[in-house]
DNA sequence: TAAATAGTGTCTTTTAGACATTATCAT
DNA sequence: ATGATAATGTCTAAAAGACACTATTTA
């Protein structure tokens, strides 16, 4: 950060600083958005909100908003409050995307968005999202074709391309289920996830070897019939793991 | 991006939009930085620009500054026009890091900075720097020593970090390079920004198997004594090329 | 011919893919 | 016993690591 020809008629930093007003420049309208993802009925989903305001009143968007000065401490604050408003939770994974600017993202001016994304279980934010109201999860193919609010559709494909790189070569999945689940219930977040079946052997072979996971020594209550899968709970470890090759490509 | 709750009081978005006042809310400082890295003696290193306005008069600092909001079309035209004006070159690289917001960075007020990284020849950037004045070429290690301004050795780091993780699975290094380069040029800027030394054999399978590089017929004219090595130029897959195997580490 | 640098051959190691087989549960 | 789902055994394939060897240049 530098900043425009102001030059050299102060003294010093604290004389400079005395003078100087925020307002001076225009400044872009800044906000943070989030692109919440979870595993429902099966499907990926998103989180959308519905706009009842202007501008793009009335159009699904994701759950964001204006950094609030007064009360965040970071941009990631933001993303934090902004999430914990329509979901009720803290979510187990979070992280930065992007950043998204322009002069005709938004009708009331150039417009700087940092966006977002992140996984959490669906079943705890449900209570809370029913009490919301304009809020509600979308299979992520639906919220695709929905006309969405400013560039937002361009923002989910976004995150959603992240997710699915590091899906590749990460444990993300983890942070979409509750704890604790099987290997199979793990097996099916990646897949839905990476949008790409993957080998059962080599699936497990890499998360045993990897040591992400502990075994909790349960095994699914009732499955319905079938051999009843042991239950595993993350290990802090899988938080930063990366694996060295790709998942589920061709490459 | 949703706003704060104004709700229901207007008819229509174009009303809405006629009494918006872009002052009504405090809004952060936005600026953009760019980390521009390049070899130049043998050594990976990046050009800082000394601060001659306060705040932080004096100090050493990434090339950035604000959003033009009349002049840039998007935030990688802010990087550009910032990267052009310390260089007199556009980047053959240029790509968004990561963005960092809050209420301590920049002494004038709540910031948010959006960081770019940028990778070029050295070379063309010479005669413009020298003209410029207050910017120069600094080792890497030797910056990191510096007291940088705001929280740009933060930056840095972060910028840093990304260059040696894609390094580890892309071709970037091509773009530090002048064209036509030989093999042994491009393992040595490889090693330079992973910052580990590399296998011959190993290195030059995973290059040529890529088909990343056309050959130019041409050899490396006066390399001292030594067998000549064989010159090329990066093809245009070269640069979305992602390998699927991470070179480098022990993991 | 010696020294230096470029470039190749080839064996090992690691880890993913394929797919057959065995294990454990409900009915 | 049958069917279903979980879990393992084992062979193959792809690509990186190690390192010895050959090739081409200048002095």
């Amino acid at each position: 950060m530098s900043d425009r020809p102001s030059h050299q008629q102060y003294a010093s930093e604290a004389e400079y600083l005395a003078q100087y007003d925020i307002h001076r420049y225009e400044l872009p309208l800044s906000s943070v958005d989030v692109a919440i993802f979870s595993l429902l009925d099966s499907q990926l989903q998103v989180l959308l909100v519905e706009r009842d305001a202007y501008p793009q009143r009335g159009r699904w968007a994701l759950p964001g908003g204006f950094v609030d000065l007064k009360r965040d401490d970071s941009l990631e604050a933001t993303a934090m409050r902004h999430l914990a408003a329509k979901t009720g939770v803290a979510a187990p994974w979070l992280e930065q995307v992007a950043s998204f600017g322009g002069p005709d993202r938004d009708p009331r001016g150039w417009s700087l968005t940092v966006l977002y994304m992140a996984l959490l279980p669906a079943s705890p934010t449900l209570p809370h999202i029913e009490q919301v109201r304009d809020a509600r999860w979308w299979p992520l193919d639906e919220a695709l074709v929905l006309q969405l609010a400013f560039d937002h559709r361009e923002l989910l494909l976004a995150a959603r391309e992240r997710l699915k790189n590091k899906t590749a070569y990460t444990a993300l999945p983890v942070y979409v289920l509750d704890a604790p689940f099987s290997l199979p219930d793990l097996q099916t977040a990646f897949e839905l996830l990476l949008d790409a079946p993957l080998e059962k052997k080599a699936f497990r072979r890499r998360i045993e070897d990897a040591g992400l996971l502990e075994d909790t020594g349960l095994s699914r209550p009732s499955p319905g019939r079938g051999r009843p899968a042991a239950l595993y709970r993350p290990k802090a470890a899988s938080r930063a793991h990366q694996f060295s090759r790709l998942l589920g490509q061709e490459g």
